[in-house]
DNA sequence: TTGAAAGCGCTAACAG
DNA sequence: CTGTTAGCGCTTTCAA
């Protein structure tokens, strides 16, 4: 070949990203990339006067570090990738701000998907995500498509911790969990009512198809009004807006006969209900009790009893969790069971308030 | 040296990262990585035959991308980094839904940071994402540190789009919109006001001192209030739970004497204002107007009269714009002009109810 | 305390 | 249609 040096460059037109490297700040500082980078990384070993000179160099350049590249040659990516069913639900919005809130202190990144309650969704965003390497998984809830479930086996071999949200199943303890049972929240729910002497029992459930966990505390709510022997019946919400749900499934039930109490899916479904209740003119809680679930603001102003969930701590726990994992070299099984300890999420609440 | 092959053996240990990469798959199905590479990438020009053996291979090895080497190679990261200030509000979380639905869509990828209203932590936070050097960025509101703002026009100009959204402030259109006057709705609410003929008005606003937007509405209310020669008190929430603050704000200004009309900064304020008013016998509107803003939906199970605002279209129509400049190469100032066009948000609404 | 060499896993460019 | 070569920007390892 003729002009080899000519030929390189045509060869990498287009390669560079345009921004200054490493390279570019160990030009200006007169030293060599791997000095800066050591600087970078905490700058021990570098002398001072070295280290004045490349802070110099890092401003006049304007150089942002390239984490791929790093993650690449390092194999770290400090990333966390977290998969919701759905961001826009308050609970898990406030649950991701607290595992935002959390991670941000140790200077990791949050990588985001949602899943629409869908686990052929779920099994879909778990694949984008992985291919960024992250350092961690947080993962809603325990039920996952078959394929999606070895993928997080698969993951948390190679030393990546996954946790398990919102949910709780003794078990399956394959990742860890930082959630509660929607079953036995449920029985609980039907134990308020029963305690209170209502033997007519209602619950009014989530129009989400999908909503796994709400059907669980539906099905608890209903085991346990049929073991003491008392009437129960299971009302789906529309699938629309929850209150407006709420309002439409209590003004269908007010028509065939109103039970003595109610529970409901969701703190919003049941201040729906309670508002077009007490539109009607229906006594609460003398002739109908009510009970939501979340402990949404809304419960507080309208009275309403409910069960307390959390859900920031969900979020913050499972932050801190991952990064006494992360620092503890790696999810090996055994790690994971002693991990067990703590922090640990407080248990659900029930809050009786004006409703019940 | 004796025996080099020895040597990088050694000096590579604890390097790569225990998955399988594309080498894996191309040793499996007998071709190189290159053309496992095309086969992922679409599968254009790779003979049916070798796509066959090479999706044996990939499906036996369990192969997943490294999107980070990927992105070093092709200088395309297909991240798309959003920074708003608090992922918990329900306004930032459903626009966030309408983001992360647009860009799932296109294959690309949702990396979250919040900044809890600070402009410094989200100077940091910019700093931090840009580090993964995403595809676009989207970011909240039109004020931003002065390094912030040069970190996002330096984005820019390397042909990364830069979207600010829930604002739009016609002096200062550096980057593209997506989001409304906030000055311009808070002088709607008086009008609105004002034409019911209410001549003595009050605006609650939020608790979050460092909530520019919802400042920048009140003090447009205010200013139109005066503007009508109309006595205007303006009242700041405690920092609390907004449906609690609002019942607070409320209480308070009761014992000081209600005005004819009030406004609020949200719909959980005015909620838990109406709710307290109720609770006292207060006739509303014909003792007292109230106006939310955000169209929430308790405010349409109160007859609560507010202003909508359409948060996931915000995020719907930040992706769209996204996606499209991408596809139109860049960010170049011309593009973000012939940009403006269209998809379009809809303008905020007043939507008239019970309550005034 | 600093540098040199090598390579993380992938894709662009060119060659055949 | 497939392969070869080089390199993205960084960090690891070893050498000085």
């Amino acid at each position: 070949v003729a002009n080899p040096e000519r030929q390189t460059r045509a060869r990498n037109a287009g390669r560079g990203h345009g921004r200054p490297t490493l390279a570019t700040v160990a030009a200006a500082a007169g030293v060599t990339a791997m000095t800066v980078s050591r600087f970078l990384r905490g700058g021990d070993g570098v002398a001072p006067a070295t280290a004045a000179r490349i802070g110099a160099a890092l401003s006049s350049t304007g150089y942002t570090p390239n984490k791929h590249a790093g993650m690449l040659a390092s194999g770290r990516s400090n990333i966390v990738a977290a998969i919701v069913p759905s961001i826009a639900n308050s609970n898990f919005s406030i649950t991701l701000q607290g595992l935002s809130h959390t991670l941000q202190h140790a200077g990791m990144e949050l990588l985001l998907a949602s899943t629409d309650y869908s686990l052929a969704r779920e099994e879909q965003q778990l694949r984008a995500v992985l291919g960024w390497s992250p350092s961690g998984l947080v993962v809603t809830g325990c039920r996952h498509a078959p394929a999606a479930r070895a993928l997080m086996l698969k993951a948390q071999a190679n030393g990546m911790p996954v946790l398990e949200m919102w949910d709780h199943n003794p078990r399956d303890k394959q990742f860890v969990q930082v959630g509660f049972s929607h079953a036995a929240v449920g029985r609980a729910m039907a134990q308020h009512l029963l305690q209170r002497g209502h033997r007519d029992l209602g619950y009014i459930d989530s129009g989400v198809a999908q909503d796994f966990r709400a059907r669980q505390r539906a099905n608890g709510f209903a085991a346990a009004a049929r073991a003491a022997g008392v009437s129960c019946r299971l009302i789906v919400a529309p699938p629309i807006e929850a209150m407006a749900a709420g309002r439409a499934a209590f003004t269908a039930l007010a028509q065939a006969g109103l039970p003595r109490a109610l529970a409901f899916a969701s703190d919003n479904l049941a201040a729906g209900a309670l508002l077009c209740a007490r539109g009607i003119g229906v006594q609460i809680p003398a002739q109908l009790a009510l009970l939501g679930f979340g402990d949404q603001p809304v419960a507080a102003q309208l009275g309403l009893s409910t069960v307390g969930v959390a859900p920031y701590q969900i979020g913050a726990i499972c932050g801190q969790r991952l990064l006494r994992m992360l620092a503890e070299g790696g999810a090996r099984p055994g790690a994971i069971a002693a991990d067990e300890t703590q922090p640990s999420l407080s248990p659900p609440t029930l809050l009786q308030r004006d409703s019940s």
